[in-house]
DNA sequence: GTATATGCAAACAATTTGCACGCCT
DNA sequence: AGGCGTGCAAATTGTTTGCATATAC
Protein backbone atom coordinates (compact mmCIF):
# COMPACT_ATOMS: atom_id res chain seq x y z
CA UNK A 1 0.00 0.00 0.00
CA UNK A 2 1.19 3.51 -1.12
CA UNK A 3 1.18 6.39 0.87
CA UNK A 4 -1.28 9.11 0.09
CA UNK A 5 -1.65 12.34 1.38
CA UNK A 6 -5.45 11.60 1.53
CA UNK A 7 -5.04 8.32 3.34
CA UNK A 8 -3.10 9.80 6.19
CA UNK A 9 -5.69 12.71 6.93
CA UNK A 10 -8.57 10.22 6.43
CA UNK A 11 -6.84 7.72 9.56
CA UNK A 12 -6.06 10.99 11.48
CA UNK A 13 -9.37 12.04 11.00
CA UNK A 14 -10.73 8.98 12.37
CA UNK A 15 -8.22 8.48 14.99
CA UNK A 16 -8.49 11.91 16.50
CA UNK A 17 -12.70 11.44 17.69
CA UNK A 18 -14.88 9.04 19.81
CA UNK A 19 -17.92 9.71 17.93
CA UNK A 20 -17.81 6.59 15.75
CA UNK A 21 -18.40 8.57 12.53
CA UNK A 22 -20.00 7.67 9.18
CA UNK A 23 -18.05 7.98 5.74
CA UNK A 24 -19.93 11.01 5.57
CA UNK A 25 -18.96 13.14 8.51
CA UNK A 26 -15.39 12.08 7.68
CA UNK A 27 -15.99 13.10 4.37
CA UNK A 28 -16.88 16.57 5.90
CA UNK A 29 -14.15 16.94 7.91
CA UNK A 30 -11.44 15.57 5.22
CA UNK A 31 -12.13 18.30 3.04
CA UNK A 32 -11.54 21.08 5.63
CA UNK A 33 -8.15 20.07 4.30
CA UNK A 34 -7.95 18.64 1.14
CA UNK A 35 -11.34 20.48 -0.36
CA UNK A 36 -11.72 18.32 -3.26
CA UNK A 37 -11.28 15.52 -1.82
CA UNK A 38 -14.15 12.82 -3.71
CA UNK A 39 -16.30 10.50 -1.44
CA UNK A 40 -15.34 7.86 -3.45
CA UNK A 41 -11.74 8.11 -2.22
CA UNK A 42 -13.05 8.37 1.41
CA UNK A 43 -15.06 5.53 0.83
CA UNK A 44 -12.13 3.26 -1.17
CA UNK A 45 -9.83 4.45 1.92
CA UNK A 46 -12.00 3.57 4.79
CA UNK A 47 -12.03 0.37 3.64
CA UNK A 48 -8.60 -0.24 3.15
CA UNK A 49 -7.81 1.15 6.59
CA UNK A 50 -10.14 -1.55 8.19
CA UNK A 51 -9.13 -4.23 5.71
CA UNK A 52 -5.51 -3.93 7.68
CA UNK A 53 -6.89 -3.41 10.44
CA UNK A 54 -5.65 0.25 11.04
CA UNK A 55 -9.51 1.06 11.89
CA UNK A 56 -13.19 -0.59 12.62
CA UNK A 57 -16.11 -0.68 10.80
CA UNK A 58 -19.59 -1.04 12.85
CA UNK A 59 -22.88 -1.37 11.30
CA UNK A 60 -25.26 1.00 12.50
CA UNK A 61 -28.73 -0.06 11.16
CA UNK A 62 -28.18 0.69 7.00
CA UNK A 63 -24.99 2.88 7.82
CA UNK A 64 -21.37 2.28 8.79
CA UNK A 65 -19.60 3.88 11.47
CA UNK A 66 -16.16 3.89 11.94
CA UNK A 67 -13.81 3.33 14.80
CA UNK A 68 -9.61 4.55 15.39
CA UNK A 69 -9.98 3.18 19.31
CA UNK A 70 -8.63 -0.14 18.55
CA UNK A 71 -8.79 -2.19 21.88
CA UNK A 72 -11.48 -4.29 22.17
CA UNK A 73 -14.79 -2.84 23.61
CA UNK A 74 -18.47 -2.77 23.15
CA UNK A 75 -20.78 -0.07 21.75
CA UNK A 76 -24.35 1.10 23.68
CA UNK A 77 -26.44 3.18 21.49
CA UNK A 78 -29.02 5.56 22.86
CA UNK A 79 -32.59 5.15 22.04
CA UNK A 80 -33.29 9.01 22.22
CA UNK A 81 -30.37 10.84 21.17
CA UNK A 82 -28.67 8.25 18.89
CA UNK A 83 -24.94 8.64 21.05
CA UNK A 84 -23.13 6.05 20.73
CA UNK A 85 -20.76 5.09 23.38
CA UNK A 86 -17.95 2.84 24.27
CA UNK A 87 -18.38 0.28 26.89
CA UNK A 88 -15.54 -1.33 28.64
CA UNK A 89 -16.31 -4.80 28.95
CA UNK A 90 -14.24 -8.03 29.27
CA UNK A 91 -13.72 -8.97 25.92
CA UNK A 92 -11.69 -11.80 26.99
CA UNK A 93 -13.80 -13.40 29.23
CA UNK A 94 -17.21 -13.41 26.91
CA UNK A 95 -14.93 -14.98 24.24
CA UNK A 96 -13.26 -17.85 26.77
CA UNK A 97 -16.82 -18.64 28.27
CA UNK A 98 -18.51 -18.98 24.84
CA UNK A 99 -16.24 -21.21 23.18
CA UNK A 100 -16.61 -23.13 26.18
CA UNK A 101 -20.78 -23.64 25.73
CA UNK A 102 -20.39 -23.86 21.99
CA UNK A 103 -19.16 -26.24 19.42
CA UNK A 104 -17.78 -23.25 17.26
CA UNK A 105 -14.72 -20.76 17.19
CA UNK A 106 -15.49 -17.88 18.30
CA UNK A 107 -12.58 -15.25 17.00
CA UNK A 108 -14.67 -11.81 17.33
CA UNK A 109 -17.80 -10.52 18.69
CA UNK A 110 -19.78 -7.08 18.62
CA UNK A 111 -22.10 -6.71 21.35
CA UNK A 112 -24.27 -3.86 20.62
CA UNK A 113 -26.37 -2.74 23.53
CA UNK A 114 -29.12 -0.19 22.99
CA UNK A 115 -31.25 1.82 26.21
CA UNK A 116 -31.33 5.28 27.27
CA UNK A 117 -27.85 7.09 28.24
CA UNK A 118 -26.79 8.62 31.45
CA UNK A 119 -27.47 11.91 29.78
CA UNK A 120 -31.17 11.34 28.22
CA UNK A 121 -32.30 9.77 31.58
CA UNK A 122 -32.97 12.98 33.54
CA UNK A 123 -35.48 14.02 30.84
CA UNK A 124 -37.28 10.84 29.08
CA UNK A 125 -40.23 9.06 29.93
CA UNK A 126 -39.65 6.71 27.16
CA UNK B 1 -53.83 -3.05 11.87
CA UNK B 2 -56.08 -4.80 10.04
CA UNK B 3 -56.12 -8.35 8.81
CA UNK B 4 -54.42 -9.09 5.40
CA UNK B 5 -53.54 -12.63 3.66
CA UNK B 6 -50.20 -11.49 2.65
CA UNK B 7 -49.28 -10.57 6.12
CA UNK B 8 -50.64 -13.53 7.41
CA UNK B 9 -48.50 -15.74 5.06
CA UNK B 10 -45.20 -13.68 5.79
CA UNK B 11 -45.48 -14.38 9.55
CA UNK B 12 -46.05 -17.94 9.34
CA UNK B 13 -42.85 -18.16 7.04
CA UNK B 14 -40.73 -16.20 9.32
CA UNK B 15 -41.74 -18.06 12.26
CA UNK B 16 -41.64 -21.71 10.42
CA UNK B 17 -37.52 -21.19 9.53
CA UNK B 18 -34.71 -20.66 12.10
CA UNK B 19 -32.80 -19.65 8.72
CA UNK B 20 -32.62 -15.81 9.59
CA UNK B 21 -34.19 -15.15 6.41
CA UNK B 22 -33.56 -11.61 4.18
CA UNK B 23 -36.78 -10.17 2.81
CA UNK B 24 -36.25 -11.71 -0.43
CA UNK B 25 -36.20 -14.77 0.73
CA UNK B 26 -39.39 -14.50 2.37
CA UNK B 27 -40.55 -12.58 -1.35
CA UNK B 28 -39.42 -15.83 -2.65
CA UNK B 29 -41.41 -17.99 -0.30
CA UNK B 30 -44.41 -16.03 -0.38
CA UNK B 31 -44.54 -16.09 -4.00
CA UNK B 32 -44.85 -19.76 -4.07
CA UNK B 33 -48.75 -19.09 -2.25
CA UNK B 34 -49.46 -15.53 -3.34
CA UNK B 35 -47.75 -15.55 -6.83
CA UNK B 36 -48.52 -11.88 -7.48
CA UNK B 37 -47.34 -10.21 -4.33
CA UNK B 38 -44.94 -7.72 -4.49
CA UNK B 39 -41.82 -6.88 -2.92
CA UNK B 40 -42.87 -3.87 -1.54
CA UNK B 41 -45.92 -5.69 0.14
CA UNK B 42 -42.87 -7.65 2.02
CA UNK B 43 -40.82 -4.89 3.03
CA UNK B 44 -43.95 -3.21 4.73
CA UNK B 45 -45.55 -6.22 5.74
CA UNK B 46 -42.20 -6.71 7.84
CA UNK B 47 -41.72 -3.62 9.01
CA UNK B 48 -45.00 -4.36 10.34
CA UNK B 49 -44.19 -7.35 12.07
CA UNK B 50 -41.26 -5.98 13.88
CA UNK B 51 -43.27 -2.71 15.18
CA UNK B 52 -46.02 -4.63 16.81
CA UNK B 53 -42.99 -7.56 18.04
CA UNK B 54 -43.89 -10.03 15.87
CA UNK B 55 -40.70 -10.74 14.63
CA UNK B 56 -37.12 -9.37 15.21
CA UNK B 57 -34.89 -7.64 12.66
CA UNK B 58 -31.19 -8.19 13.09
CA UNK B 59 -28.83 -6.53 10.44
CA UNK B 60 -26.14 -8.60 9.05
CA UNK B 61 -23.75 -5.62 6.86
CA UNK B 62 -25.90 -3.82 4.81
CA UNK B 63 -29.39 -6.39 4.47
CA UNK B 64 -31.54 -6.80 7.34
CA UNK B 65 -32.76 -10.24 8.19
CA UNK B 66 -35.65 -11.29 10.02
CA UNK B 67 -35.97 -13.84 13.05
CA UNK B 68 -39.54 -15.74 14.49
CA UNK B 69 -37.92 -16.73 17.20
CA UNK B 70 -38.34 -14.19 19.64
CA UNK B 71 -36.49 -16.06 23.03
CA UNK B 72 -34.01 -13.61 24.05
CA UNK B 73 -30.73 -15.14 22.17
CA UNK B 74 -27.68 -14.27 20.68
CA UNK B 75 -26.20 -15.28 16.82
CA UNK B 76 -22.92 -16.60 15.77
CA UNK B 77 -22.41 -16.13 11.67
CA UNK B 78 -19.40 -17.93 9.99
CA UNK B 79 -16.89 -16.69 8.63
CA UNK B 80 -16.97 -19.34 6.00
CA UNK B 81 -20.37 -20.24 4.93
CA UNK B 82 -22.11 -17.55 6.69
CA UNK B 83 -24.80 -19.48 8.33
CA UNK B 84 -26.05 -17.81 11.22
CA UNK B 85 -26.53 -20.06 14.36
CA UNK B 86 -29.00 -19.41 17.72
CA UNK B 87 -26.78 -19.07 20.60
CA UNK B 88 -28.39 -19.60 24.20
CA UNK B 89 -27.46 -17.20 26.01
CA UNK B 90 -27.83 -15.55 30.19
CA UNK B 91 -29.32 -12.65 28.29
CA UNK B 92 -30.28 -11.13 31.64
CA UNK B 93 -27.43 -11.63 33.23
CA UNK B 94 -25.56 -9.75 30.73
CA UNK B 95 -28.11 -6.88 30.70
CA UNK B 96 -27.98 -7.15 34.99
CA UNK B 97 -24.29 -6.99 34.97
CA UNK B 98 -23.75 -4.09 32.58
CA UNK B 99 -26.21 -1.80 34.75
CA UNK B 100 -24.51 -2.37 36.91
CA UNK B 101 -21.38 -1.17 34.92
CA UNK B 102 -23.03 1.60 33.15
CA UNK B 103 -24.67 4.66 34.03
CA UNK B 104 -26.73 4.18 31.02
CA UNK B 105 -29.91 2.23 31.53
CA UNK B 106 -29.88 -0.70 29.32
CA UNK B 107 -32.87 -2.09 27.55
CA UNK B 108 -31.61 -4.96 24.96
CA UNK B 109 -28.34 -6.16 22.99
CA UNK B 110 -27.17 -8.01 20.17
CA UNK B 111 -24.24 -9.96 20.58
CA UNK B 112 -22.89 -10.85 17.12
CA UNK B 113 -20.63 -13.41 17.25
CA UNK B 114 -17.88 -14.24 14.52
CA UNK B 115 -15.90 -17.45 13.82
CA UNK B 116 -15.66 -20.77 12.13
CA UNK B 117 -18.75 -22.73 12.80
CA UNK B 118 -18.63 -26.80 13.93
CA UNK B 119 -19.50 -28.03 10.18
CA UNK B 120 -16.46 -26.06 9.20
CA UNK B 121 -13.92 -26.42 11.15
CA UNK B 122 -12.91 -29.69 9.85
CA UNK B 123 -12.18 -28.41 6.45
CA UNK B 124 -10.63 -25.04 7.12
CA UNK B 125 -7.19 -23.48 7.56
CA UNK B 126 -8.71 -20.19 7.69
C1' DG C 1 8.37 4.27 -16.01
C1' DT C 2 4.97 1.76 -13.80
C1' DA C 3 1.52 0.86 -10.84
C1' DT C 4 -1.39 2.51 -7.36
C1' DA C 5 -4.44 6.39 -5.91
C1' DT C 6 -7.48 9.94 -7.22
C1' DG C 7 -11.77 12.73 -8.78
C1' DC C 8 -15.75 12.34 -11.01
C1' DA C 9 -19.91 10.38 -12.23
C1' DA C 10 -22.48 6.53 -13.18
C1' DA C 11 -23.91 2.05 -11.33
C1' DC C 12 -25.55 -0.79 -7.68
C1' DA C 13 -28.22 -3.06 -4.03
C1' DA C 14 -31.33 -2.85 -0.40
C1' DT C 15 -35.10 -0.56 1.11
C1' DT C 16 -38.80 2.92 1.01
C1' DT C 17 -42.50 5.57 -0.92
C1' DG C 18 -46.38 7.71 -4.01
C1' DC C 19 -50.30 6.57 -6.23
C1' DA C 20 -54.39 4.48 -8.03
C1' DC C 21 -56.98 0.50 -7.15
C1' DG C 22 -58.76 -3.44 -4.20
C1' DC C 23 -60.50 -5.60 -0.22
C1' DC C 24 -61.43 -6.00 4.89
C1' DT C 25 -64.71 -4.61 8.30
C1' DA D 1 -68.89 3.40 2.60
C1' DG D 2 -64.55 4.38 4.40
C1' DG D 3 -59.96 3.53 5.07
C1' DC D 4 -56.17 0.45 5.41
C1' DG D 5 -53.48 -2.76 2.41
C1' DT D 6 -51.82 -3.84 -2.14
C1' DG D 7 -49.17 -3.96 -6.69
C1' DC D 8 -46.40 -1.47 -9.40
C1' DA D 9 -42.76 1.44 -10.43
C1' DA D 10 -40.07 5.23 -9.39
C1' DA D 11 -37.33 7.37 -5.78
C1' DT D 12 -34.02 7.27 -2.11
C1' DT D 13 -29.92 6.10 0.53
C1' DG D 14 -25.52 4.34 1.37
C1' DT D 15 -21.85 2.38 -0.92
C1' DT D 16 -19.09 0.69 -4.86
C1' DT D 17 -16.97 0.88 -9.34
C1' DG D 18 -15.12 2.23 -14.20
C1' DC D 19 -12.34 5.27 -16.30
C1' DA D 20 -9.05 8.75 -17.46
C1' DT D 21 -5.69 11.48 -15.07
C1' DA D 22 -2.33 12.36 -11.31
C1' DT D 23 1.17 10.96 -8.12
C1' DA D 24 4.34 7.95 -5.27
C1' DC D 25 8.33 5.40 -5.60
Amino acid sequence: MRYSHQREEILKIVQSTRCHPTADWVYDEVRKVIPNVSLGTVYRNLNQLVNTNNINALNDGPVIRYDGFMEMHDHFKCKKCDTIYDIDHHSMNIIYELNQNTNHTISNYSLNLEGICCDCVETTNN
